[in-house]
Parts: structure tokens; sequence; C-alpha cells
DNA sequence: CAAAACAACTTGTATATACAAATTTGTCAT
DNA sequence: ATGACAAATTTGTATATACAAGTTGTTTTG
């Protein structure tokens, strides 16, 4: 690690610092609970001042994978499984942001005919055609996410011949049409035996559904999203309330 | 604001400004979008060092309350449609407005001692005293939900004494102290039998589960609210999202 | 006139230094 | 032994300084 200044190109020291300590937390060289370094010895190990050990280690602890205490040390956070639903853009960056790999299964792709029900919730006609998708998430390999979805034909005509695996669905649809309004509905249920075989849990196991209706024009889009379960999600971190009450909680 | 050291019992400097930053953000006199001062001006306005000044807005930054661009300046952001996930004020209502009955029956109500985990939660010292509240609201007399409540005496001493059949414990405690910020974080499970008990569901049945974690100032309280199975809940209806993409669905 | 160079801002990063405050550990006196 | 006190270690905060890097004008130059 270089001291006086960074080469072009790398990231900034305290960002590779983060890293050094991710890395090894994320490989589980580091378990919660664990005492990592002390400031002074990460200094003398990675060649870097204080300050920027300093800085590292506050934004980590901010962030939640640390915990520290003064006058005793550094230690690994005991972490829940946490993922923003409503913060982050695309739940891709977050897996690699935690150093975990992301990967998908793109599980059916294709068009069908809208059944009643389906047709009543897109205000189409009964039988008219629709592109649908199943796509599950995997952190290292763990499914965490299925995502199934209908879109109207006449929103994206060229759906169906895009590699999904390079480009989210998400990211797709908004390069090409603007987004007017979504109506999410939130459920816990004990989900189908197909969906449970794909996220690979079994038939005690609630699960966390997310289901949105999205608004491109006059156009709706439709997508029931499954959470794998155990995990618990914050519902857009901390937020001043600019109205009182919320939630439906007494 | 003192320059070398702070006083005893002050917030550190850092700590300072951002309260400064936050406070015009709060009062509508720095509005989403305005450009602040540049940290040069802080520095001179403010009399403390730039790294104090650079730490608080770039906490803030980190925060989600400003967003900087090199070379610019600081911005106040432009907030995310969170507040609108946030909207229905009382399920009370809500009930009542679809023609329901509403009542509630208070299941506990009483001083306890913290256990260390929830005390860590909390922030407070291990066994310390908190209020305890356990609701379970009805809709023609069936349980729909069940709230647990743990509260800082600190924050309403005379909460114990107060009769929550008439006004809900929401009700009472944003009459008594404004809130600075909520955490929700929502889960689907299988609750515990006692639970399960009081809302009179199965053991198959999954759950939703809604935990809030409330700033009265710098002091917290959480709550936990557990669902009636089947129901789905909508998140604030729709809402019209100034930056696209967002919900972490992929 | 247009393009390039420059100056004047801004934020971003990195270091060295200093002291405060909390905790643990060791030592000394009783 | 035990309590009191001091020392060492650790994180927490604050400052001064320096240079990098992006943006916006202005000025110089071809």
């Amino acid at each position: 690690m270089g001291k006086p200044v960074q080469n072009i190109t790398e990231p900034p020291l305290y960002q590779q610092v983060k890293d050094y300590i991710l890395d090894r937390i994320n490989s589980n060289s580091l378990l919660p609970g664990m005492r990592i370094e002390s400031e002074a010895e990460l200094v003398a190990a990675l060649n870097v001042s204080r300050m920027t050990v300093n800085r590292a280690l506050r934004e980590l602890t901010a962030e939640g994978r640390l915990s520290r205490r003064q006058g005793q040390g550094t230690f690994v956070a005991v972490r829940k499984p946490q993922a923003a639903l409503f913060t982050i853009q695309s739940i891709a960056d977050e897996i690699r942001a935690r150093g975990g790999c992301y990967s998908c299964v793109i599980h059916l792709l294709e068009e069908e005919k809208a059944r009643p029900s389906l047709a009543a919730a897109m205000e189409l006609a009964p039988y008219a055609p629709v592109f649908h998708a199943i796509i599950i998430h995997k952190e290292d390999d763990v499914p965490i996410q299925l995502a199934c979805r209908y879109i109207r034909p006449e929103i994206a005509p060229h759906f169906l011949e895009q590699d999904f695996t390079q480009v989210t669905v998400s990211e797709y649809l908004l390069s090409i049409a603007p987004v007017a309004a979504i109506e999410h509905v939130v459920e816990a249920l004990i989900p189908e035996p197909w969906i449970r075989d794909l996220l690979e849990i079994n038939s005690a196991e609630p699960c966390l559904a997310l289901h949105r209706k999205t608004w491109v024009g006059n156009r709706i889009a439709t997508s029931s999203t499954f959470y794998s379960p155990g995990s618990r999600y914050t519902l857009g971190g901390r937020f001043t309330p600019t109205s009182p009450g919320g939630i439906g909680v007494m």
C-alpha cells in the first residue's frame, strides 16, 4: 500500500483497508465477535497513517460490519442477514458489495397467454399475449430470491431476446421506458412446491413475498419476488417521518 | 463552537456541525436540491477545522441527506420516496373505514428489567427498567395484529397509567414526544406459541412481522408487530419514484 | 474567432500530531 | 489477599497541512 499518494485507477487507501478487513470477514478468517487488530497494529502492518485506518474502521462500523469499544478494541459485528429492500438499486451490487458472488439462473423466459385473473390485474383482455420471466438470483450459488414477472409486449417488444444474465430485468426495463408509478404489497406465505424447489427450502419455512405493480405510461407490468426464508429485510433504513404514524401500527 | 477541545457533556464538534445542517434541512430553510455552503465557508462560519466539516458532510452524505459533487459543491439530497411507503396512520381508522368493528385487548402492561439482548438494541444498560406493552388488535373480535413494545421510561414516565383502549400507544407517544427517526425491518416467520395463541393461529401459518425502532431524541423505543396470516399489506399504495430504479428487485 | 492554457474555485484523500476518554493490566501499599 | 492507584493500551476527536482531482470561468494564444 503506497504511502504518499495513490496510483491512478487504484481505489483510495481507506477503501483498500476496508477491503482488507472485509475480505477476511467474508472468507471467515475473521468470525463474528472476534477481536481484530488495533489501529496501531494495522498502521504497522499496512503502512498507512492511523487516520486512514481510523476512517476505514469507522465506516465499517457505520455499515454494521464492525463494532468498536473504546479502551477494548474493534470486533467483528454479529450481523443479521439483512438486505435493504428499498434503498439499493441493484441487489446484485449489494451482494458484490458484501463480498458475495452474484449469479442468476433464467428458469423461464417466454410468451404466454394471460389467464383471466392475471389479465384483470394487468388490465388486459383475457388470453392476450404477455411475456413471462422467472429468474432465480443467487449469492455464492445459494438461491436468495425468485423473481416472477409479467410484462406487456408493447412495453418491451424485444424482451425475449435479451440476455438477462448480463443486464438485470429491472435495468433493461428502466432503460427503455420511464416508470410512472409503483404499488407494493408484502405478504408472508408458504410458497408453492415449484417455488420451494427452486429456492431450495422445505415446506415449513415461511417466505416473504413482495408483489409489485408497475405503471409504464398507462401500461402495467407485475412482478412477484419471493425472498429466501430467515432473512430480514430493512425497509428503507432510517427515515425521518414527514407525517407521523405509519404502516398501520397502533 | 469551541475550537481546541469540547466541553464535557457536549456532543462532539462534527456532530454539532451535522446538527447545524440537519436543523436547517428539517426546518425547510434548506430545500432538496439546494446548494449549501462550501467546506471553506463552513470552516469560517463555525470556526472549526476543515477536516471536522469534511467528516460531518461526508457522514451526512453516507446517510443520504446530502449529495456531493467534486468541483461543484454540496447539495441537499432529493429524498427517496420513502415517506410514501408509510402513509397509513392508524389501522383502527382503516378497519372502521371498511365497515369493521375495531377493538383491542391489553395483554400486558408493566415495567420489566431489560434482558441483555434487548438492552443492547435499545442502547441501555443490562437489566435497566423498561416499560413493556403487549396489545392485541381485533377486527370484529378476530385478532388481526399483536403489537409488542418496549419503551424507555424517560420517554414516557406515565406510560403505565394510560388507558390504551381509548388512545392507541402510537397516538399517545406521538403526543408527548417528537419522533426523530424510524427504522423498519420486515420478516416472515412462524411465531412463538404464545403469540400463536393470542392471534388464534395454528403452527403452520406464516406470519408477517414488522419490527420498528423509533428514536425519540437519542432515546430508543422498539416494537414488533405480528400480523395475522393470510392478509396482504400494501406499502403506501402507489408512489412516483423520483429516482429511477430502486427497491432492490432484479 | 476558436481553441488551448490558466486560474480559481470545489470536494477527495492522506499524513502527522495532539490530547481526551474508556478499559485493562500491573504494581504497590495496607 | 485486597483495595487503591498508576501505567499502558485502545478508541474517539480535533487540528494543520498538503496535494489530487473535478468544474467553471477567464485569459491567452494560434
